[in-house]
RNA sequence: GCUCCCUUCGUCUAGAGGCCCAGGACAUAGCCCUCUCAAGGCUGUAACACGGGUUCGAAUCCCGUAGGGAGCGCCA
């Protein structure tokens, strides 16, 4: 049992390790909604570990926005910043002695060696092996370095990194949890930096040595890892450690196909939050791209970790459709209560407004509403002054008559009751079905189409419906 | 260049040799309902990238081709 979250835990864990270099993209949104079912659905822990070990491009505020967005989607991890337990630190710039700990353990194994090749000269000779039609691998100049030169240029300070020395002519297989059986020859894998020569850990060898600390189990992440997975499965190997199951789900693609990026408009998190999207649409509709389930009604994050299933991950790049965003959205609104509405649509509300008036007025316009800017009209309409009316409008009026308003005006002037405008008008001029109400609907809102108008009128400031209405008297 | 991944309606996908002249959801079109819009109901349009094999039979297996993507970094 865990004691800040209550909750058991089935001895599995899977984890999101976004790096704070930005925001928290679309892209990684999804990988922590799947890697956050995965654990939920198997009663596993999920694990937030910030990979922050790259000091120049990691800043602070990235990770702030980064836990944010997360919490705001309802991701809440069992284990990680400000759910400190016995497995972290959860930020990797915390766990350098952890990571040195286990430098010197394939040094002394001798699977690691110091590489003194500058970025130039590595730069160098990848364009050489590139311009020969060659992959552009690590030569391996240090690789055979006597055991005198190395400390004669250690000792003489010259800064270097420590490579892993892959093996030649092996296999290395593994089976993803999306992709199935993978197969890779290490003779087609370069020896790889573990460690920069500022003595960082570099991402193969501090993200494998934390899964495999932290007790990950499984890890879902995007597809651009999967060739690099041979390599962290051999630093686990060497070391000993256990790996957790990996499974490489698509990139998600704009709709010209090309990776999602700013180009194609909105791709953070925050961006969406602030364009007034409600993170059960977002959640609702990452859940769909990429993964298959028998449900297609909004649930809540207990009913999708429910039905997730790693085995309905798709293998093909998913694209991102605002569209299909935008019914999930519809259909989060539309399910608001009438409080969350009112703090949904809070920031738009005339200062002033008393709260059982603006809930009233939030229950009556939601339907009609995707985004709160859909909602500002309404607000103008019913709270602003007389709206005036358009071509179209001023002919179904004029076409009504003036006998017409003059009856529904002295039926509002008892009170905004619709219904009984509605007959009034009907009674004096025997009008009916959108007869009746189409200038009604224009005399009281300036449009021929809108919300509900019994809802709309109960809102309205007392008198100013008579006031509208008696305009065509 | 080398290695790897991917390719079913507009979109997300079901499909693991016959149950598929390919099913669902959303989108879209039409109709119904209706004061409008929304919601709801009904009906429709719409896809196995291409070419070869294997097989009595292939969306499903094999081989190619084309197209897209990733990796090969002292980025993660």
């Amino acid at each position: 049992m865990d004691r800040t979250t209550g909750r058991t835990f089935a001895h599995g864990a899977t984890r999101f390790a976004p790096s704070p270099t930005g925001e928290l993209h679309l892209g990684n949104a999804r990988t922590a909604l799947f890697n956050f079912l995965l654990a939920r659905h198997g009663a596993e822990r999920f694990v937030l570990r910030v990979e922050d070990t790259d000091a120049s491009r990691s800043r602070p505020e990235h990770t702030v926005g980064l836990l944010q967005d997360l919490r705001w989607l309802g991701l809440q991890w069992d284990a990680g910043p400000g759910c400190e337990d016995a497995l972290g630190p959860y930020y990797q710039s915390q766990r350098a002695a952890l990571y040195a700990q286990r430098f010197e353990q394939l040094q002394r194994q001798g699977v690691v060696y110091p590489c003194f090749c500058s970025a130039v000269e590595l730069e160098a000779a990848r364009h050489a092996q590139r311009a020969a039609g060659r992959a552009p691998r690590y030569p391996g100049t240090c690789r055979a370095l006597s055991a005198e030169e190395r400390h004669r240029r250690l000792g003489a300070g010259q800064p270097a990194t420590l490579r892993f020395r892959v093996p030649a002519g092996r296999y290395i297989e593994f089976t993803d949890l999306v992709h199935g059986l993978q197969r890779f020859l290490s003779d087609d894998i370069g020896d790889f930096v573990i460690r920069r020569a500022d003595g960082s850990a570099a991402f193969f060898f501090s993200n494998a040595v934390d899964d495999a600390a932290m007790g990950v189990t499984q890890v879902l992440r995007g597809e651009d890892h999967l060739t690099n997975t041979p390599r962290q499965l051999l630093i686990l190997e060497a070391l000993g450690l256990p790996a957790p199951r990996y499974g490489h789900i698509s990139l998600i693609l704009g709709s010209d196909g090309a990776p999602l990026s700013k180009r194609h408009g909105a791709t953070s998190v925050r961006e969406f939050r602030e364009r007034g999207y409600r993170p059960e649409a977002v959640v609702n509709y990452l859940f769909r791209l990429g993964h298959s389930s028998g449900e297609h009604d909004l649930l809540g994050l207990d009913a999708l970790a429910g039905v997730f299933d790693p085995r309905h991950l798709g293998r093909a790049p998913a694209h991102f459709d605002e569209q299909q965003l935008t019914v999930w959205q519809k259909h989060a609104v539309h399910r608001l209560d009438p409080q969350a509405a009112r703090d949904w649509l809070a920031p738009l509300l005339p200062s002033g407004l008393d709260p059982h008036t603006a809930m009233a007025f939030c229950a009556a316009v939601l339907p009609n509403v995707v985004l709160p800017e859909d909602a500002k009209p309404w607000i103008d309409i019913v709270f602003g002054p007389a709206p005036a009316l358009c071509g179209e409008g001023a002919d179904v009026v004029r076409e009504a008559g003036s006998g017409f308003f003059s009856a529904a005006a002295r039926a509002a002037a008892g009170g905004a009751d619709f219904a009984a405008i509605a007959a009034a008008a009907r009674a004096a001029s025997g009008r009916k079905g959108a007869q009746l109400f189409r200038p009604l609907r224009f005399a009281l809102t300036g449009l021929g189409h809108g919300p509900e108008l019994a809802p709309l009128l109960r809102v309205m400031p007392a008198g100013e419906a008579e006031r509208r209405l008696s305009r065509f008297a």
